[in-house]
DNA sequence: CATGAATGAGACTTCATTCAT
DNA sequence: CATGAATGAAGTCTCATTCAT
């Protein structure tokens, strides 16, 4: 009875496990190779990416050698995923907190906030510590220019403090590149195990410049070089 | 005949020319050691550690490859050396000026300020911009060592403002390492070329610190994470 | 209930539907191979048996890997079965025209068109431009034992030929070659979308050899080398 | 006394010799090149390229796998300097022979018995046995373009003749392939060692186009396909 | 002191082939 | 029957380093 009715349901039921198993294996696949970037990542930036061999990769994931390869192109290949993805997120993490109607030290805070918890990421850390001087020059150059529009999103936001008198600078190019600096350097000695979280370091930084930025001069006159 | 005469007066002469031969020498020598340190210094700043190769060296000075190995041991020793010539230079420079009467505020200045010079130095830039991931244990164990100690002269300094009110901040550890930041950070985007000379490029970041490190507090309370 | 019954009247229809489905699937199943095979030649040709891979193959026919291993044993096996393919399809093809009442060249003539019409198909194309040594050493040598067959069946036509004088030349063996070589080059230079067909090249060939072997010397003597 | 001059006509010795043993080296690394070539060739020929491995090469001349890399550049370029090597002795061997004064059926005699020495050369076989396709699409076009030169050479010999009534054919472009495809195929077979010279086998070949060329129609009409 | 030549070690990458489902 | 995933084996090429002259 209801041979056909059954094989019609049996049909949408098998379709319906079929499109649940591509899904599952889909998302098997994503994870895997999400695993095969932290993994790398975390050992780019203890060997750099020179000392480190896929099978350094493959031995800490205990795979071989041409595993990884299936996931991934080329060794350059997961180094510039790796860092896309750090911008990536970095960049999702931007655009759910956009108010642009904070006063600009505000906006200049929320975005170092998010921009130093992405940096003391796995992906955060290669991205700062691991030379793009790896990557083929074209790689490279895509990479360069996502890096930029972020520091051009922070000048703006610097030159805007200026005009609404929220950030009080000489030199807002100076000013961008010393934040940075100061962030970007925490990546060199951070550890996770430390005992400070990423929260709190980016909070220690924050607070040295916003009172840079915050009225009041400087006492002394800087001395001569 | 003569023979004994001749060796005789001559042998004087001869180790008189053989002395300053061996002094010309040896200076020729060092000279192109040198000469060997700053071109790879240029080289491994533009190209990485791994990829630029003893060929690539040996091209630009125009020798062979085991020219090089005449004056020095190895790829390795080459970037050891670079880093100690820089970290002496800079150890070199600090001990001549060293008036410890001066406010910390102002110590600290000239510190960086000698140290922005020495990083903004073909030697400096590569020390700063090539990961010591690249040097065998042993070395990078030296080489952190020496970084260490210019690291704890600098708390030190901060500290000693803290004390006598010259500086003035909640965390003299963040607050050096926001400043080494900042500073190192300079190399990746310095160029010789550029308008700023790598003396304005340390002024207009000790601006910001000294403003950071001087009275006044911060306006408005740091926003929670 | 009935379970048994509706087994048993079924049983019937069902082993009549199994066997010309399992005809069906054998035929499907033949189908495949060959369409394997006649994708592999082509992508033989065009690439060159070790530049062609696998996976090539299983893209073009829009299946994966393993399925292509479900028809073959290995790579090398499609290479073997393509030839001996050809050389089967050439046998066949000769087996039904072979009438030796016919004067020599008559016979040789024939022989050709139909060599040239199979050497131009896809798997003769195959045959006559990717190595053997691509084969292993057994395969390699079944092969050209087969080969080796076909040019002794054409000697032997030339020496009829001699003997019956339809064929006038000096060497039966080099002419034989020279024939081959012509014939044998074409593939080289063929393509399916060119003015000509693959009769009408033959053709051509044809004329040239057949006036070679035709009565009236060459006029004047080789000059020396 | 006279050292200086000693010194001076010794330093023309000096030169002398350095020049001497630097035309010495130079002679040494070209024979050397040209070794791995000649080496590479026959084991291109025997293995096909693809089986081959530049261990094999190395084993053969004795020495390690770099020692190959430092005089060529790649597999590919092995084959590419093998194959224009080949093509370039065969043009500067047709240069020193172009009598354009005779006969189109001399010249094209001439041609063919250079074109015959060299591809029975070491470097012609491999030109002729070893499939283009192993190349790089560039280095294959500049191939192709080298080698259809000669064919139009030989195409435009052929046409001479037409004109000249020292070649009489229906179809000069077919008559040229039928030509090549006759002396291309005589590497597949021919062995040093075997009783026929190349001269031989040049001759035996040319005597067949020679007839086929000359006075005399064909007997019968050609069959319908 | 300097050079051409040679080498050992090792890395990346490819691919035919096979499991487990 | 077909698929995604995995692997063993191998090959090309690079490069720091060292001889012999």
């Amino acid at each position: 009875m209801g041979g056909a009715r059954r094989t019609a349901t049996e049909t949408a039921g098998d379709k319906a496990v079929l499109w649940r198993s591509a899904d599952l294996r889909q998302e098997q696949h994503d994870k895997k190779r999400r695993l095969i970037l932290v993994t790398a990542a975390r050992i780019f930036t203890d060997l750099g990416f020179h000392k480190a061999t896929i099978d350094h990769i493959a031995a800490a994931l205990k795979v071989t050698k041409p595993t990884i390869y299936y996931y991934i192109d080329s060794k350059e290949d997961i180094l510039f995923q790796i860092t896309s993805q750090a911008l990536a997120d970095l960049d999702q993490a931007l655009s759910e907190d956009n108010d642009t109607t904070l006063p600009a030290i505000e906006r200049l805070e929320r975005f170092c906030r998010i921009y130093g918890r992405i940096i003391l990421t796995d992906f955060g850390i290669c991205l700062a510590v691991v030379s793009d001087r790896s990557l083929s020059p074209d790689s490279r150059k895509k990479l360069r220019l996502l890096k930029k529009e972020f520091e051009t999103r922070v000048r703006r936001i610097v030159d805007d403090g200026r005009k609404d008198g929220s950030i009080l600078v000489d030199d807002a190019r100076m000013f961008s590149f010393a934040l940075f600096g100061a962030i970007n350097w925490a990546p060199q000695w951070y550890s996770g195990s430390g005992p400070l979280s990423a929260d709190e370091i980016i909070s220690s930084i924050l607070a040295i410049f916003r009172k840079a930025a915050a009225a009041g001069g400087v006492p002394r006159p800087l001395a001569g070089a």
